[in-house]
DNA sequence: CCACTTATCATTATCGATATTGATACTAGA
DNA sequence: TCTAGTATCAATATCGATAATGATAAGTGG
C-alpha cells in the first residue's frame, strides 16, 4: 500500500521521517520491526538513498537501530531509561532556568508565549501527542533562550523516549507519572520565573 | 591537498566522519569554517553521498551546522554549554550508578575493567584526546551494563562537546576544571561503588 | 531612483544503477 | 558424517549524474 505523502514543499526526506517516526512512536511499527530502505523507497515513492537520510536520523535519534549491511530494525523504551530521560531532562531544565534568570530571555519572549498558548490548549483536549509536540518546541525554545542551543538535542532526545514510552503503554507506572507531575509543576514554576524576571 | 584514509575495512563514511570529527576537535577547522559536500568528496576521493552521510551525522552531534540548501559550518561551544554538558553528564551518572548499584553489571565486567585500566594509563601519559575518548567509551559502557543503552548517545555527545571545548580553549576558566574534578572524581567513586557490591 | 521580475550561480537534494557485505544454504572431499 | 570451502541471497553502501533550491546579481518598467 503506498503511502501518499502531502509534497507541499520542504525536503521529502523530513516527510519520510516524520511518517516513519509517527508510526514508531504510536507503535505501529513494534519495537524489532524490520525496516527494509528498498522496500519503504517503494510504499514513499522515492529513491534509497531519500530513505537512508530519513532512517539515519532516526538513529541518531534512537528510534531504530542500523547496524552494518544487516538491516533497519526498531528499538524499545524500557521503564528504566524513560525514567532517566525525565531526570535528565529536568536537570537541563534547571541550568537553563538558572541561566535565564540572569539574562532574560529577549526575542524569544513571544515564541515562548504563544507555546505556552498552545500547550494549554492541547492540554485542555487531552491531545497528548500535540502536547508532547509543543513540550518538546517549548523546552528547545528556553534552550535557545538561554544561548545553549546545543542541548535542543538532547531535549528533542528525551522528549521523544518519554513520549514514546508513557504512547506505548497505556497502564503507566505510577512511579512515572509521579516525575512527570514533577516535570510538569517545574515547568510552570519556570514560567512564573521568567515572567517575573526581565 | 587529497587526504588518504587508512581504509582497512568499515564503512568509509565512517573514516570521513572520524577525520572531519577530529579536525573539528582540534580547531583544525575554526566555527564557522564552511565544509562543501562536492569539495569534499573530491578531497577524500568519494561520492557526494558519502560526504553527505558523514556530515548528517556530524550534524546531529551538533559539532556543525546544516541549513537547507544553504550549505554546512562548523559550530561553536560556548563555556556555558560545555558546563551544561558536564552537568547533565554527572546526572545520568548517578542514575545509572543507581541502577548498578541493584543489578550488578554481569558480563560488562572485564570490559569496564579494561577500560579503566587503559584509561590510567592514558592519564599518565598526559594524552588528554586518547583520555576524552577511554573517557566516552567508558560511560557508555557503564550505561550498557545498566541496560540503558539509549542514554549512550547523550553521554557520546556531553563528552565530545566537554573535550571540544577543554581542546580549544587553552585557558580554560577555572570554575570550569573544578567542575571536571568533581567528574572524575565522582567517577571513582563510582568505580569503588561498582567493584563493592556485586 | 526604486520596486519588481528574471537570469545566474553555488550548493544541497534526489535519483537509478552498481558494488560490497554478512549470513545462509549447498556441495565436495576426508 | 563432518567440515572447509563456495555459491547464493538479502541487505546496505557507494557512485555519478541530474534536479531543486535559495541567494544574489542583473535587468526592466514605472
Amino acid at each position: 500500500m503506498p503511502i501518499t505523502l502531502p509534497r507541499i514543499g520542504g525536503r521529502k526526506s523530513d516527510l519520510v521521517y516524520d511518517a516513519l517516526k509517527r508510526a514508531i512512536l504510536f507503535r505501529q511499527m513494534p519495537p524489532d520491526h524490520q525496516l527494509l530502505e528498498q522496500e519503504l523507497s517503494g510504499t514513499f515513492g522515492c529513491s534509497q538513498g531519500t530513505i537512508r537520510e530519513a532512517l539515519l536520523r532516526l538513529d541518531d535519534d534512537g528510534l531504530v537501530r542500523r547496524s552494518g549491511y544487516r538491516g533497519t530494525r526498531v528499538t524499545e523504551t524500557s521503564l528504566d531509561e524513560a525514567g532517566e530521560m525525565v531526570r535528565i531532562r529536568l536537570s537541563i531544565e534547571r541550568g537553563v532556568a538558572r541561566r535565564i534568570a540572569t539574562t532574560g530571555l529577549g526575542t524569544h519572549q513571544d515564541e515562548i508565549d504563544s507555546l505556552i498558548a498552545r500547550m494549554a490548549e492541547a492540554h485542555r483536549n487531552d491531545d497528548l501527542y500535540q502536547g508532547s509536540e509543543l513540550d518538546r518546541a517549548f523546552h528547545c525554545a528556553l534552550a535557545a533562550a538561554a544561548g545553549m542551543e546545543l542541548l535542543s538535542p538532547i531535549l528533542l532526545r528525551c522528549a521523544l523516549h518519554i513520549h514514546r514510552f508513557t504512547l506505548g503503554n497505556v497502564e503507566v507506572p505510577r512511579q512515572f507519572f509521579q516525575e512527570a507531575g514533577v516535570d510538569a509543576e517545574h515547568r510552570a514554576l519556570l514560567d512564573e520565573l521568567i515572567c517575573g524576571d526581565p
